[in-house]
DNA sequence: ATATTGAAAATTGTCGACAATTTACGGTCT
DNA sequence: AGACCGTAAATTGTCGACAATTTTCAATAT
């Protein structure tokens, strides 16, 4: 499975900031908890000027909110939040589909049907492992597609990190697979057929149909309870 | 005219954040010039601390571009890069204007409406201030309207000042004026008829006119060249 | 007992200095 | 003259200390 964007840690503050955010998206930092600048300096054994780096850079992702002279939160996780930001995908990534259809070249597009094949056998071989990888590289590579850097920014380096943070703190991790393959197929026909128009609408239905699995999820977490 | 988000610089990297941007987007500070960390420090009379604080913060707000070890420079404005937020715009403020026409109350619809027939009086008795402010007050009241904080927060804090440094750059400061005074029509009567498609359509319309309207402009300027 | 005040403790904001890295520049070699 | 290399200058990254603000908590008054 290939990493897309190679964000290599160059600097310490970089470090800082992909342990953090990736300690606050797998839940290890617990939502809502507050970001004491000094005791993640000494836990990470760096300077409170590098946690403060990352943590201002962590707000920027809405990852954690800060208030001045208090200190920073890690954002609470809602049910109404998860749907804002779906509503917030169905727009974005629904864009995206639609300029994928125009500006994705054909062996960009004959790739894409290769990795639907390729998954196709893995569904149809139980191998079930499909959801999370697969699903997340059948998204980016439409969102890379649509040659729009600042809407590949928006949706890489911030709205994704936040709804996996959501997907994987309120247990989202579910299957909807088999379904979800042959809307991907749909969509990759209509960017294949140069048709913007309905790369863009089966995108957004798919990314409803995505939202509404996750409601009745939630409801039913709820009732549990 | 009211301001929508009182962002008050209650610290001093606040200041310089909000003082620097305002020079970035009026183009004081030059598009693609380089920020000297130091320069900047003893310019605005502060540690060079607040300075890379405030750089951070210009970096998540897409308004200058950062390379470890080497600096920060400010964005560099291509006619691509407007384009291509003004597909981003289209797709967000579209959703939210499908949201405000679900989440509007009627007593902000009816303002909105007031605002409008305002506004006809002055478009019609010549006063041709119009454009800029009165333009920008119908399109917050609108994602306002949506109630979804993080697409709020999104266009209002982030896409909104890059926009507006291309227009002030680029001289796209146009009028467009009667023709977009009754494309907002269409679509407040949209969203008091608690219509969510229409309302949406007739904003991506809205913003694809805009943008065809500036594309035009670009084209003319680059001949006069 | 509850509310209020005020000082102490803790936390964040700001600063100047040092370390690490990049850039600029002069000297050498072909 | 032009390319290559190494040292010096400049710039960014990191650190610890101090200042300003918030929070805590005990003492006092009602």
């Amino acid at each position: 499975m290939m990493s897309f964007f190679d964000e290599q840690a160059v600097t310490s503050s970089d470090k800082a900031f992909f342990r953090m955010r990736k300690e606050i998206v797998e839940g290890e930092i617990a939502a809502g908890s507050k970001l004491s600048e000094m005791e993640l300096s000494t836990k990470y054994e760096v300077s409170r000027a590098v946690v403060r780096e990352a943590i201002n850079r962590l707000e920027a992702c809405h990852l954690v909110e800060r208030k001045a002279n208090v200190g920073a939160r890690v954002v609470t996780l809602t049910p109404e939040g998860l749907m804002e930001l779906y509503q917030i995908r169905e727009a974005l990534e629904g864009m995206a589909a639609r300029l994928a259809a125009q500006h994705m070249t054909d062996t960009e597009i004959q790739d894409l049907e290769g990795l639907l094949s390729s998954q196709f056998d893995e569904v149809k071989n139980q191998h079930s492992y499909y959801q999370e990888a697969g699903d997340l590289d059948f998204h980016y590579r439409i969102i890379l597609g649509s040659k729009n850097a600042s809407l590949i920014s928006m949706l890489v380096n911030g709205l994704y990190h936040l709804v996996r943070m959501y997907r994987v703190q309120l247990g989202m991790a579910g299957p909807r697979v088999t379904t979800a393959f042959d809307e991907h197929k749909h969509i990759v026909r209509a960017i294949s057929n140069r048709d913007p128009e309905l790369a863009e609408i089966l995108m957004r239905r798919h990314i409803q149909y995505s939202k509404n699995n996750i409601a009745t999820k939630l409801a039913s977490n709820q009732s549990h309870f």
